[in-house]
DNA sequence: CGGGTGACTTTAC
DNA sequence: CGTAAAGCCACCC
C-alpha cells in the first residue's frame, strides 16, 4: 500500500500522536508503534521519544509501557516529574502503575 | 558492514 | 517476583 513510513516520518508521527495525547490520558509505546504499523518495534517508539524530548511540546510523560508502568521516567531530569505530572492530570495510579483501564487512549492511524 | 545499546514486548523457566 | 532470551529496528562507533 502507499503507507511507506520513512525514518523521519516515523519520527514526526510520534511526535504528532504523542503531542495529541488528551489531558488525563496515557498511551503505550505498542499502542503507538501498532498505530505506525510498526507493532513489533515498540522499543523504536521509545527511541523516537527519546530524541522527542529535545522538543519540550511533548507530554513524553503520558506515554508508558504495557503494563502501564513509567520506564521512561529514568531519562526525565527528576525520576519523581512523570508520577507527579501524572497525578497532577487526574490518573490513577495503581502501586507504580497508571490504571490503563480509566485513561488509556488509542492513537489515531493517519 | 559488524557490534553494542535501548524510554518495548512476549515467552519461558 | 526474578532473570534470560529472542524479536524488533534506528542510531552510534
Amino acid at each position: 500500500m502507499t503507507n511507506q513510513i520513512s525514518k523521519e516520518d516515523f519520527f514526526q508521527r510520534v511526535y504528532k500522536i504523542v503531542s495529541q495525547i488528551p489531558y488525563g490520558k496515557v498511551t503505550t509505546y505498542g499502542a503507538i508503534a501498532n498505530a505506525l504499523g510498526i507493532k513489533s518495534s515498540a522499543i523504536m517508539v521509545g527511541w523516537a521519544l527519546n530524541a522527542a524530548k529535545n522538543r519540550s511540546d511533548l507530554p513524553c510523560h503520558r506515554v508508558v509501557n504495557r503494563n502501564g508502568l513509567l520506564t521512561g521516567k529514568k531519562h526525565f531530569p527528576t525520576p519523581t516529574i512523570m508520577r507527579e505530572l501524572l497525578e497532577q492530570e487526574g490518573i490513577n495510579f495503581i502501586d507504580e502503575m497508571v490504571d490503563l483501564k480509566r485513561h488509556f487512549w488509542k492513537p489515531e492511524i493517519r
